[in-house]
DNA sequence: TTATATCAAGCAATCGTTTGCTGTAATCTA
DNA sequence: TAGATTACAGCAAACGATTGCTTGATATAA
């Protein structure tokens, strides 16, 4: 189909290795003006490598494999894109399959992989929570997953700080006066779940306040189940003391059902965020564009695609990490906590 | 790396012809013992094919490249699901990388994919409205386009069917027994908004209806430009007489817009869809989250993958197409037309 | 029994590049 | 001027799989 290095040696009357060189090894002792007049050749040719022999020769593919769930998955799609922008200057490009989050069909995308000489391999991992065989067949070669820690490979896992964000949202909402603040999980088994608890728990231990465990409820990560668990939290007031009290505060361990929550507060015939500030985690692209608009911590997905990049860039340099990468998300104010507001107000960063 | 055909050749006393024929020419004349013999060795061996090398000997890579302008574009996301879904039964793998709406960039990717051999190219073009020189570097080997249609290459184009959608939800509306219909357009330059502007005057004009002019505006897809517009229709409501009436129901050329224009109807104190229906287009995720739950058009993203694979599969079996591919979206009901409020009071789908 | 068809499997070229080794001319050193 | 370097460029063997052609053995037909 395309141009080839032969064609260009006939034309040029040198002999294959000569253009090879000429068109990849700067290094090598060509007379300049040999390697220039092929450099030219191949140009008004308009030659292109066929990296499919290149790979054969030199067994090396610049290729890298990546599986994610769904290719829909918002978060997933985030990372993909930072998984590029770190490759590409490396020179690599990307192949890309989804699991369905099934692991036959992870291992098949793996394998296939495999067959084409994939240099590495990340997984986007939002749904394995135990290390099994799709693992065990990469084991020898480079390989990074995102959004799972395994214990077995902590060094080639990249994954969302999800504890110091809710840690960092929580303390945002003791700066801005909160002391009671209601905490709306999601499904008890995640393990997003259960680091966002922790954060929530650390910061409050740590300012000296109790964990009223009335104030912490369970969803599943439905809008529904937001609302319900506010209408949970706000039937709380019932004037039997502080500890009755319902929250001036809901954090919800994401985007969705703070929306569910929010129209929990506002059929209650309550301001947001007046009476009662309501914050989420995730920053889907919905949470600007909402009424208030909702103040979130931001997934780092297209960070951790770069480094979920770089990490298996490393590897493949030969170099091998020990621990965990970790990547903070962002705080990300905006109207639904009342920040601004609180600022307006000329209060400074203190706590009332 | 991997087990190769010359290893197993070795171990089973036999040429690697013959392991090649007994992997992958079922039908050449093989002892039956040799071949279940040779079957058995591979399969213990772990033999995994060399793609790579396959694809040199046979000049058929079975890779299928995609370029997408953002990862992070839902459409295309979807769109990609369903290449991949489409592509997969033949045993293709896609490879992927984003333009970012740059032509340097996109032609680089399409460069990219043709070093690595691609057996075709498929571009999701949700932006450039003019795209020659990609289409002119890819004549001569299969490609889609998917989203954008090009008089040069019809049969290689897949669009979504905006109009035959607006002229849909057009017409459910006046079902609904609404005669005053505002319609918020996106962007005028965009193909999008004449399309979707060409179905609602379509279905007006067919049903005899007078096309107001004062009741189509523009914005910009934004959500604060779908509220701007909505107060402009509601201070229609001067009172001198029907032609200067607010519309009973609003049609926005995106659920974004349709967000910004239920803002604005609330804010009115009016009450959605008793007082006035809205409607969106596209049907984003936050379209079944608000309340009320969006009524509007599902884009075909998915489906238009799944085209433009079995398009791409055709023409690299060596068929072409001459007509365009339309695939038509989807009518998706929900609270804030008032279609559900209307049949529960009995009433049929017959016009008032 | 001889000529011919059929079955099984191997030989070797090929795909496009890369690269170790070799060969030859030009240049340098003593 | 002889011997040793250096600079350029070609030969040919890889990389792993596929496939047209050939060969030898066996079965069938005349």
């Amino acid at each position: 189909m395309g141009v080839t290095i032969a064609e260009i040696a006939r034309l040029a009357n040198v002999s294959v290795s000569t253009v090879s060189r000429a068109l990849s090894k700067s290094d090598y002792p060509l007379k300049e003006e040999t390697r220039s007049r092929i450099l030219k050749l191949a140009e008004e040719m308009g030659y292109q490598p066929n990296l499919v022999a290149r790979s054969l020769q030199n067994n090396r593919s610049h290729l890298v494999g990546v599986v994610v769930d769904r290719m829909q998955n918002i978060f997933s799609a985030a990372t993909v894109q930072g998984i590029q922008d770190g490759l590409r200057p490396a020179g690599y490009s990307i192949s890309i399959a989804y699991s369905n989050r099934d692991k036959d069909l992870a291992m098949e995308a793996i394998n296939s992989f495999y067959s084409r000489q994939a240099d590495g391999i990340i997984v986007i991992n939002s749904w394995l929570h135990t290390y099994n065989d799709p693992i065990l067949s990469m084991q020898d070669r480079p390989f990074v997953f995102v959004n799972r820690r395994f214990d077995q490979c902590m060094g080639n896992c990249v994954g969302p700080g999800d504890r110091y964000g809710a840690q960092m949202m929580t303390q945002h909402l003791l700066d801005l006066g909160h002391r009671r603040i209601g905490y709306i999980n999601g499904l008890e088994d995640w393990i997003e779940s259960q680091n966002r608890l922790a954060g929530y728990r650390d910061v409050l231990l740590k300012n000296g306040l109790p964990v009223d465990d009335t104030l912490v409820l369970y969803g599943d990560w439905s809008v529904d189940s937001g609302y319900r668990a506010t209408q949970e939290l706000l039937a709380l007031d019932n004037g039997s003391g502080p500890s009755g009290q319902r929250p001036s505060a809901i954090f919800a361990a994401n985007d969705i059902m703070a929306l569910g929550a929010m129209y929990a507060i506002q059929e209650a015939g309550l301001d947001i965020p007046r009476d009662i500030a309501i914050v989420g985690y995730d920053d889907r692209d919905f949470a600007a564009w909402i009424r208030p608009a909702l103040t979130t911590v931001r997934m780092p997905s297209f960070e951790m695609g770069e480094a979920a990049a770089r990490l298996l860039l490393q590897q493949i340099a030969g170099e091998d990490l020990e621990d965990a990468t970790q990547v903070p998300g962002k705080l990300i104010i905006r109207e639904s906590c009342g920040a601004k507001a609180f600022q307006e107000a000329g209060i400074t960063g203190e706590k009332i």
